[in-house]
DNA sequence: ATGGTGGCTGCGCCA
């Protein structure tokens, strides 16, 4: 099963990306985040037409906003929380018909938290911890995961070499200790196993993120790596390969994120 | 130290 995860920012905007992305990774199920579009008008045609059948979305007008497309049937978890009681549309748990039977499939975008590391002085950055605590809590009273697996754009880079320069970043919003510390709580509850620091060693600079303010991102190179796949110990020996696709960072009117590939053996 | 770009929406918000 090839699953792929991708911060679309804006679905009716770049829709028409989406048949690079499918000739690229050939993707089974594509968890997008940030579509920025009411359920309404969600392009549910295009998306149809590149072999996605199966659908659920989870959208509101101008911000957040996720979406699993799926070539394989998939069912709504239902009676999951609402973080924070926001009902932000950051979230969408799903079953996904597989062999040898369903895999849950959870998608999340994760709060950004605004600029200031301060949970007193930035309301962001306290929704941004509250959000992670209220997963963690509920990770925690269910135990570790089984057949699952966690993507989306989880807005914390938590590795030393997932950021461009660990020094400089420890005080920027998505690598500070206190948010890396939540993250690696969350991490634990679940004895989630993160499939891309299985394939790439933590001592290799890794990102799927680069600003759309750099002049020449690609030269600056100063990537952050907020985007994420964490499978259940049970498929820990079931992961066969990956892919961080570069390359969409120069597609035209593309991303700030990359599309990210794993890729399962069930 | 600052501002840099981009996508909403409807001139400010969020990333």
């Amino acid at each position: 099963m090839r699953i792929v995860t991708w911060n679309i920012n804006s679905v009716r905007l770049r829709a028409p990306l989406l048949s690079h992305l499918v000739d690229a990774l050939e993707p089974d199920v594509l968890c997008l985040q940030e579509t920025k579009s009411p359920d309404e008008h969600f392009p549910h045609e295009a998306v149809e037409a590149l072999g996605f059948g199966h659908r659920l979305i989870r959208g509101m007008k101008g911000y957040n906003g996720v979406a699993v497309l799926s070539r394989r049937p998939l069912r709504l978890r239902e009676g999951e929380p609402n973080w924070c009681s926001r009902d932000d549309c950051r979230h969408l748990g799903v079953d996904v018909e597989a062999e040898g039977g369903a895999v849950e499939l959870h998608n999340f975008y994760v709060p950004a938290g605004g600029d200031v590391p301060d949970r007193e002085a930035n309301p962001k950055f306290a929704h941004k911890l509250d959000f992670i605590r209220e997963i963690t809590d509920w990770t925690a009273g269910r135990g570790a995961a089984k057949r699952a697996v966690l993507v989306g754009d989880l807005n914390i880079a938590p590795l030393e070499h997932d950021v461009w320069s660990h020094r400089q970043m420890l005080g920027v919003v998505s690598h500070t200790p206190v948010e890396v510390e939540a993250m690696a709580g969350w991490q634990r509850a679940g004895e989630w196993h993160d499939a891309l620091r299985h394939f790439v060693p933590p001592e290799e600079k890794l990102y799927t993120w680069w600003s759309y303010r750099a002049r020449d991102w690609e030269a600056a190179n100063r990537g952050r790596r907020l985007d994420h796949v964490w499978v259940s110990q049970d498929l820990a020996g079931k992961l066969r390969s990956h892919t961080v696709l570069k390359p969409a960072r120069s597609w035209a009117q593309c991303s700030d994120h990359v599309p990210v590939l794993v890729e399962l053996d069930l």
